[in-house]
DNA sequence: TCCATTTCTCGTCACTCCGACGATAACCGC
DNA sequence: GCGGTTATCGTCGGAGTGACGAGAAATGGA
């Protein structure tokens, strides 16, 4: 092996979730120098025994305190601008999570305190280090994988019905969707989506059948986000 | 900073073409161990200072002899599994790059020789460290990414016909497609492709229009490859 | 109790897109 | 000219989708 410059490399986690109408992402108050004090996207060293996949899960469930079965986990891309970290040649990969919304406060082992904050009252330059980019890019890996694959499902908890299916669509996407179109898409793909058998009960409105994530993960013809037609 | 465990970091390069009616890929011999003599994915170490898309770039000229106006170059994925090489801790993140037929022999600056070999005659295993998983996710990306972008056009010279286009998916995808209903998608759909106003000449058949590359990346809707429908 | 409201679910209709295929156009070599 | 080959255009039916109407099944207030 010889020569070769010496990196670090870490992982950082881009976590979302939809919760009251807004996409939120999981940051990280900085406790340290650089960007102390800055929001930052949770991650840390990868240790030298250590797979990526299983920095990121452990990045994750020490970030977030849960296990990881619920949700969805991949990776997202790798970021090594030489100066993207002022300590040192600091190379990164980016992990995208989707989880459901755990409506109680993330209970992290890390000293550091994690909060939800929405996608969309962050203002360009405010993250640490270039997560503003890597965010960015989840985001919109995100919204392009909603069309061809099952994953909103993620976002949901292990049972939901199609409205719920479909604000996380609306959410994500930024659109409004026809809540019957949408509901005869989602029910019409074998194996998006399979009915429990009960429904929801004392909310406003019809009860609405209650479902769970099929075995599909691709969708065909995929479910394509209304675009402003080109000319 | 303080501690962190040292990485190598080093990029790989899925290169991908269509000669001769079949998918190919550009690999090297090596001639160092570990793996001496076995086939590999060109690539080598990040510099210091260098970017890693600079360090794709770099070893994409060094490797093919060309400068990469042509062609297309994305990051396919990052690989650091703790034993993927036996030397120590190496960390390399691969780049799909497609590239056009370019019927000379590859004139690389490397002292290695560069060939080109079907994809489809590689045997699981034949690959150095984890090169069989990186190029099978190259493939698979590129099988994917030619459903909804215009990527199918990367792998043809400046101008071409719509029956090379057509001869690029079903390499790429291994099935036959309508020549009719193909033309009509590709022309139909705006800024695929551009008519340059001439035609080829001294082949068999009825001369084809030639068309070069349309301002359009994605393609809406996308043309899916046929399934073996479910049931 | 009755009614307005809310939300879920089922239909209808027109339009687009696509797969299957027929037909014609424009070159080649003989 | 003639057959072979390939490119290009057209037609037809079915699947999928956007726009929208209408009914079903709950809640809450008068």
């Amino acid at each position: 092996m010889a020569e070769y410059p010496p990196f670090a490399v870490t992982v950082d986690l881009v976590v979302l979730t939809v919760r009251s109408d807004e996409l939120n992402v999981l940051l990280v108050r900085r406790g340290v120098e650089p960007y102390r004090g800055r929001w930052a996207l949770p991650g840390g060293f990868v240790h030298v025994d250590e797979d990526l996949p299983a920095a990121a899960v452990r990045e994750l469930t020490e970030e977030t305190g849960l296990a990881e079965p619920a949700g969805h986990l991949e990776q997202l891309g790798t970021y090594g601008r030489p100066d993207r970290d002022p300590r040192g040649r600091v190379v990164t990969v980016a992990w995208l999570a989707l989880l459901p919304d755990l409506d109680r406060p993330v209970a992290g082992t890390d000293a550091a305190s994690a909060e939800w904050l929405p996608v969309a009252a962050l203002r360009p330059g405010q993250l640490a280090f270039d997560h503003d980019r890597i965010l960015a890019d989840g985001v919109e890996r995100a919204r392009a994988k909603l069309e061809y694959t099952s994953l909103a499902a993620a976002f949901c908890p292990p049972e939901f019905t199609v409205a719920q299916l479909r604000t996380v669509y609306e959410t994500v996407w930024g659109t409004r969707l026809d809540p019957r179109n949408f509901h005869r898409k989602v029910t019409g793909t074998p194996g998006f989506v399979e009915p429990v058998g009960r429904s929801t009960e004392g909310e406003r409105g019809r009860p609405a059948q209650l479902f769970r994530r099929g075995p599909a993960e691709l969708l065909h013809p995929p479910m394509l986000r209304p675009t402003a037609d080109r000319p």
